[in-house]
DNA sequence: TTGTAAGCGTTATCAT
DNA sequence: ATGATAACGCTTACAA
């Protein structure tokens, strides 16, 4: 009834208990009838390695760890909803474990993740939400513990691996299919934000019309995050006979999209991230292909857990348009 | 520069490894002054105790292992994103870490839960999505693994700890609410569930109500789960004059809303679980409350595994209702 | 109060 | 091809 250890399995068998060892982890140094009558043996049994035993031996946990970010304001945090779901299985297909922790800001985030380290819990670490002036790449890459990041440094070139998905890429790609359709202007509703994810954003709006610089300032706006935001920049780009729209978020193109509506004005508006909310309206939008990001992300971390000076890795994922049949005049 | 152990610390300090490992679990019985020194040489060096070594040796992980529920319907998955960030949060504070699977199946997730059980992976499992004739908390009970689930057995009691939402009590709550504003009838709108949470929340409108069997039939609707059934439902209802209504879901509550603002009839909606999408265009909604049913499953489940024969705990929770003034006519 | 010895279950090294 | 021996780093008796 007791837990099979590797000495009673291997009195059992009437083997020592390097043979099943090695069974398990050099099958070739075995003979095949012996691997047979152990693994049969191992089958009946039941028996499975144990991990803290294992990781006592091995120095390594095969765990990794990422923090959970601040949770739900939600509209947002559906990709990361996404993401936590591949990561987690495709680390699974590969024997790894993600363990989560939640910290308040980024430097409350280094002391676990450092004490993480010193009690050699995990082998490496998953970021997420990088932003410009971001310490954590480094910090980690100095404690040596393997790191690859969702989301590009945006300051410096990163000499850590990353991956992130290319927004202006994504937003180009909405921009063509838009004046594709006939739209014209097409405009653009983002963020204030010169440095990050939203410049990534209008960079690929402007270059996807090719529009001046006075026409980028009048077919575009800025504003915070909102749907309210959202609703007051397009009745501003509709004054300039604005009709279709690239938001930088879900958030700001369902209050495009609902002003549209109330107007009774035919147009197009596209969001990004694909969120439930936008299933659920039938509004298009950009989704980020968060099971191949989660892929990639866990072969970086993989291959740099067992080559830890190779060469740094940077992928870069286009985005998906998710055009959908909008009924934009109730 | 190499990481400290326990030989390495007690070599410098000048004392047995074995002091400073009481210093570390039984402080009491080490001289004052030795502890300071050793706390101190603790300190200086950055030495953490191997999770491994440890987990070895006590046989405790210090881990808990829960299935990350299939990805993101999304509407639904706001909860369990609020719940997973708790549950991480209250588990921290105690010292336990939270691992992630994914699994297609009740089944599937039982052989990861096993696999993890027999080596020695975990301390103990959170289930949730519990439902009528759920195998799992008797199948992992049987394993002789603590157990507790977010959510209580449907069908018969439950031997097994669990917490849960208290539904009926809060759609009673909601139900009152709209009674003590005049609004009558009130209406309701859920799932065609005979058993399980759709009946629970069925029931609190039922019972807050005191309608008769006919009046039950005329006001309440039973839908599947989407906006699009909930504003057919609304439609239904409004010929028989209800003009306020509680919903099983934000899903339905949504499709309610919207069905109430094109008819430009002043009413009144209340969904349930209060998602981003709720926020975010002013529908009332009833609130679990993830963070106490997050610190009570951590502390049922520790209590568990410190008391495997322990008489089984219950706990429910009512939701709270985060009223919002509606703009229902445009 | 402190030190000594044994063992948790593996895997790597070296002999046979 | 297989077996014996020695760690991995810690904690729980038990002895001093």
């Amino acid at each position: 009834m007791k837990k099979p250890t590797l000495d009673t399995l291997a009195a059992q068998v009437g083997v020592s208990r390097q043979t099943i060892s090695n069974v398990l982890n050099k099958p070739e140094k075995v003979s095949p009838q012996t691997r047979q009558r152990v693994l049969a043996a191992i089958e009946a049994a039941g028996y499975r390695p144990s991990n803290a035993a294992r990781a006592l031996r091995t120095q390594r946990t095969h765990t990794l760890a990422m923090r959970l970010s601040n949770a739900g304001d939600g509209i947002n945090g559906a990709v990361m909803d996404g993401f936590l779901h591949a990561l987690v299985t495709a680390a699974g297909l590969r024997g790894y474990r993600i363990t989560l922790f939640t910290a308040a800001d980024d430097s409350a985030e280094l002391d676990i993740i450092r004490e993480f380290r010193d009690s050699k819990a995990i082998d490496g670490v998953i970021l997420t939400d990088t932003h410009a002036g971001d310490q954590r790449p480094n910090a980690i890459h100095d404690l040596r513990l393997p790191v690859v990041a969702f989301g590009r440094p945006w300051d410096r070139e990163g000499e850590h691996d990353w991956v992130d998905v290319d927004g202006a890429a994504g937003v180009a790609q909405a921009t063509r299919r838009l004046l594709d359709d006939g739209h014209t202007p097409v405009g653009f509703i983002g963020w204030p934000d010169d440095t990050g994810v939203g410049a990534d954003r209008y960079a690929g709006w402007a270059r996807a019309t090719g529009y001046s610089a006075d026409q980028q300032r009048r077919y575009s706006t800025r504003q915070l995050d909102s749907p309210v935001a959202g609703g007051e920049a397009m009745a501003k780009l509709l004054d300039e006979g604005v009709t279709a729209v690239v938001c930088a978020s879900d958030s700001l193109a369902i209050g495009a999209f609902g002003r549209l509506r109330d107007k009774g004005v035919a147009g197009h508006v596209v969001g990004f991230d694909d969120t439930p909310v936008a299933r659920m309206i039938g509004l298009s939008s950009l989704r980020q292909p968060v099971h191949e990001v989660a892929k990639h992300v866990v072969e970086t971390l993989l291959g740099r857990i067992s080559d830890p000076e190779g060469e740094p890795r940077h992928i870069l994922l286009p985005p998906t348009l998710q055009a959908r049949t909008v009924a934009s005049t109730s």
